[in-house]
RNA sequence: GGCGCCAUCGUCUAGUGGUCCAGGACGGAUCGUUCUCAACGAUCAAAUCGCGGGUUCGACUCCCGCUGGCGCUGCCA
């Protein structure tokens, strides 16, 4: 069976690039009718931070990348991996020194092995390599000792992780081949850089996943567009579903070449499926509509943007033509009525109705106008040129 | 410095020896439609496929070198 998971350390916030990383992985699984896991490596005490666990979870729950059973804490796996690495000490393949327990590195021969992403055979020559540290002096593994052994135990296969981890590869193979355990097969994610080109972290602009969530963005648009940073679904789909994604998803598929994460909500917006179309993001909802439900504050400034001249003067038409107007205000009646007034007075019917808009709403940009009057209501559709209408009088 | 990975329009990419004088999307420009914005439709501009050598009848596609970018080089992950 095919088994994957997810393993960020807690040191932070879950960002948006840990997004990636997780739906890869359990896309794949997924697709295969496997298993997706999730394992926090909490094995540096130092940058660990509390929340941050809980964070992961509860973003990818809101993502819909759901995981299988219960989490695996590597903190509360500490005796395992020491045991381990005891054992290795036994067999010779390592030593203690300083009060750490070090992989003996052997001098000759090579460590191959073929990368899921591109099938790509890589290869490094083992003279090359240094002895590294499997378990630190305060008994707690390193990132190498803890990926063999957990991913030993838990039958991951493939391991699907960040590109930083291929120079890693001979550590682990050879950890792997030391406990005469069989290595999962690999993939290697091309990583994702920030706009100055260098890994993605928090300080080059990767937005916590929450700070998204708050911002308005849904799930399925920042699913959208993760996924499409590193594979292209055949036919060029640009929006995309969870459940299509699991259908078309291949590892090798995914591009080698590295990626440039702008991850400025232009991108993303062509992407999120919404309600109305002119808003890209939930939170666009109200400063686009708040003119509805309270007074607009005008501003001279808005009203000099206009074409019209005689401002007041059309004003006062346009409220002769709506106190005429037989209640409920109809949409095709209302078009009607101002087209003819913009033809009587001589100026383009647009000029009008753009009059209309700030003189009921304060600003430039609204959802339809006819739309919103209905919403407003005639009587506050009134009162609001009547107090239009004073306001341009007085500034 | 050593080791490794990568390299196609401004951006994200399609492309695995001929069907590519390189296709799409976004962005840009122009025009059209429209009560605003957005959306939509049409058209256009935009890549000597990083550079130099090979292999081949033929290379964006394979090989070598160079250059550039990035990663690793921690008792961090």
């Amino acid at each position: 069976m095919i088994k994957t998971r997810f393993a960020p350390s807690p040191t932070g916030m879950m960002h948006i690039g840990g997004v990636r990383t997780a739906l890869y992985a359990f896309l794949v699984a997924r697709k295969n009718k496997g298993e997706f896991l999730l394992r926090i490596e909490d094995t540096d005490r130092n940058r660990f931070v509390p929340e941050a666990a809980e964070d992961i979870i509860k973003n990818l729950r809101w993502l819909g990348l759901d995981f299988d059973g219960e989490p695996i804490i590597q903190s509360e796996r500490k005796e395992i991996y020491q045991k381990y690495a005891k054992e290795l000490i036994d067999k010779n393949f390592a030593y203690e020194q300083d009060g750490a327990i070090w992989f003996k590195v052997p001098k000759e021969g090579q460590i191959k092995f073929t990368d899921l992403i591109g099938n790509r055979e890589i290869s490094f020559n083992l003279i090359d390599q240094k002895d590294f540290v499997l378990l630190k002096s305060d008994g707690f593994p390193t990132y190498h000792l803890a990926h063999v052994v957990d991913d030993h135990e838990m039958e991951t296969d493939p391991v699907i992780r960040g590109d930083e981890w291929l120079s890693s590869i001979p550590k682990h193979i050879l950890t792997f081949q030391a406990f005469g355990w069989e290595a999962p097969q690999y993939a290697h994610l091309p990583l994702i850089v920030g706009t100055d080109r260098s890994k993605l972290s928090k300080r080059h602009g990767a937005k916590a996943v929450g700070e998204f969530r708050s911002d308005g963005f849904l799930p399925e648009a920042i699913l959208n567009y993760m996924v499409l940073l590193g594979w292209t679904p055949p036919e060029d789909k640009e929006i995309i579903s969870l459940d299509e994604m699991i259908e078309a998803f291949d590892l090798k598929n995914v591009h080698l070449a590295y990626l440039v994460g702008r991850l400025a909500k232009e991108k993303i917006a062509p992407v999120v499926p919404l309600i109305k179309d002119r808003i890209k993001k939930l939170s666009d909802f109200i400063p686009l509509t708040n003119f509805l439900w309270e007074k607009p504050d005008y501003d001279i400034e808005v009203f000099k943007k206009l074409n019209t001249k005689n401002k007041k003067e059309i004003l006062s038409k346009i409220l002769e033509q709506l106190e005429l107007m037989e209640k409920p205000w109809r949409t095709e009646i209302f078009e009607k009525t101002f087209r003819k007034l913009a033809e009587d007075l001589g100026v383009k019917a647009g000029d009008i109705f753009q009059l209309i808009r700030v003189a009921v709403s304060g600003q430039t940009v609204t959802p339809p106008l006819f739309e919103s009057i209905q919403i407003l209501g005639e009587e506050e559709a009134i009162k609001r040129i009547k107090e239009a209408a004073k306001f341009l009088q007085y500034s």
